[in-house]
Order: structure tokens, then sequence, then C-alpha cells
DNA sequence: CTGTATCCGGGCCGATACTG
DNA sequence: CAGTATCGGCCCGGATACAG
């Protein structure tokens, strides 16, 4: 039949609207800032242009794998350039592009935010905590 | 023995680093905002008072268990204040706390940079792609 | 040195059912 | 109306092994 349960037009309903968040650019934003390692990825290259063994040892957290994914990505979207230098071995600098410096500006003024207010939210999150607990 | 394996030392590297992230503000804050639904709601929040249900309208794709996780997460920061009125059925109003109106003014600064510079990213991202064909 | 390929466990999140 | 509880699929991301 042609009508639709009330269950079916709630999944069409997700469906048009993922889409629709899909080409949001606030949302692909945001979902790649929250990447667990892009944040220090732009910081580290914010303070010069770095190889990749620099970066794996100033970002001692970050497995081999996740920041090859990184930096791809950011490569892909065209915020770090990725010079090879055919030495041997082969020379690698990773080094932020005009855009990828002005992205880390906005996550800087981010960073400035949460270093002001982070006291607040933690306080405001024992309280709540304290509150569960009695 | 005393001594341990590189293997070792790379996971207690790790585990150190993981403990510094976890601490750390800027880290805390952004993976809060990289979470899905966290900047609709502040959105949705912003242009005023809102009951649970016309969140769940507003937010067409949001799961009612995660517009209530979102929810709370955010009231547990302090961010989104959680007034219960005693009428039958029960009337739940969620509004922005002044750290939550000044957290979506620095989200805007995201939206902004997002609107601006997104094209250029698109376009990076399809040449980078078209090259991979070649 | 700078990656790529594969396996796999944990956690996120949607769907569904139930409640005051 | 405004949730809570539970199950299950899927994907993120770490560990490991291999390669140019």
């Amino acid at each position: 039949m042609a009508t639709l349960t009330a269950a079916q037009k709630r999944t069409q309903a997700r469906i048009e609207y993922d889409a629709y968040l899909a080409t949001c650019p606030s949302r692909q934003l945001l979902s790649t800032l929250g990447d667990k390692w892009v944040a220090l990825v732009l910081s580290a290259l914010a303070e010069g242009p770095a190889r990749y063994s620099e970066l794996r040892r100033h970002i001692a957290g970050v497995s081999q794998k996740m920041l090859t994914q990184t930096l791809r990505t950011l490569e892909r979207d065209g915020l770090i350039d990725r010079d090879v230098e055919p030495t041997v071995p082969v020379t690698v600098r990773y080094s932020l592009t005009p855009t990828g410096h002005s992205l880390f500006a906005v996550v800087s003024a981010l960073k400035s935010w949460a270093e002001q207010n982070m006291q607040t939210v933690l306080e405001a999150r024992s309280a709540y905590d304290a509150a569960a607990g009695s």
C-alpha cells in the first residue's frame, strides 16, 4: 500500500535529516574537528613544518595508523601540504596551508573559551554529580 | 625484570598521554562539540527555551535516546537549565544558561568559518580525489 | 623513514519496549 | 509528555605485521 506506518515515516525523516546534515558545512567541520587527533596535528604544525616522525614523537599518544589517517584527511581537505623529498630514505615534510592556518585561528579561539570556562563547567559537573549522589 | 620492551614503553607513553588529554580543557570541549547532536541542541535552544517534544520535532533526525543523553550532558556541564513544571502530565522546559550562550557564540564563529571556507575545502577535496583516480 | 594491510575488541548509537 | 532499559549492528581506532 501507498501509506506508511508511523515507524516508517520516522525512519524516512531520519534518512532525509541525515542527508541534510551530511551537506551542512558546520556539521562537516565539527565532525572533522571532533576527531581525536585533528586539533593536535593542527597545533603541532602551527609551530612550523614537521616531518612524519617528528609529529609522531611530538604527539606521543598517537598510533601510526591514526596519524597517517589524520594527515591524509587534512591533506585531502587542503589544510596541510605534504612535500616529499626524494632522498634515501625518503623525507616527508608536512606544513599548514593558508586555509589550515585560518582554521587553526578558529581552533585557538575555541581553546581560549575552554581555558576560560572549563573551570566553571567542571564545578557545575561536580555539583550535578553530588546532587545525584545524595 | 625492571626493563621494558620497546612495545611496553610505547604502551606506557600512550596511557600517560591519554591521561594528559583527558585533563586538557580544549580536548574535553572539542570532544563534547564533536558529539553529533550537541551543536544542534545548542542552536535550537539559542532561539529560545523549548520543551522536550519541541526539540525532538525541531531536530528531526535525533532519536529519543540521543536527545535525552545530549540534554543530560549539557545540563551536567551547566550549559542548559532543565525546569520541570508539576502539571499533569509533566512539562519540561530546557533553556541555555549564560555559559551555554557564551559557548554558542563560539560555535557560531565556527559556523561562520565553515560557511566561508567549506567551498574551498570541497574543491581541494575534489582535486585530491581526481588526482588519485588518474 | 614513511607508510600500507589486516585483524579485532569496545563503544556509540539507533530501534524497540516499557514506565510514572 | 518525558523519559528509562535493553539489545544489537556498525564503525572507530589500537596492535601487529609487512613493504617501498
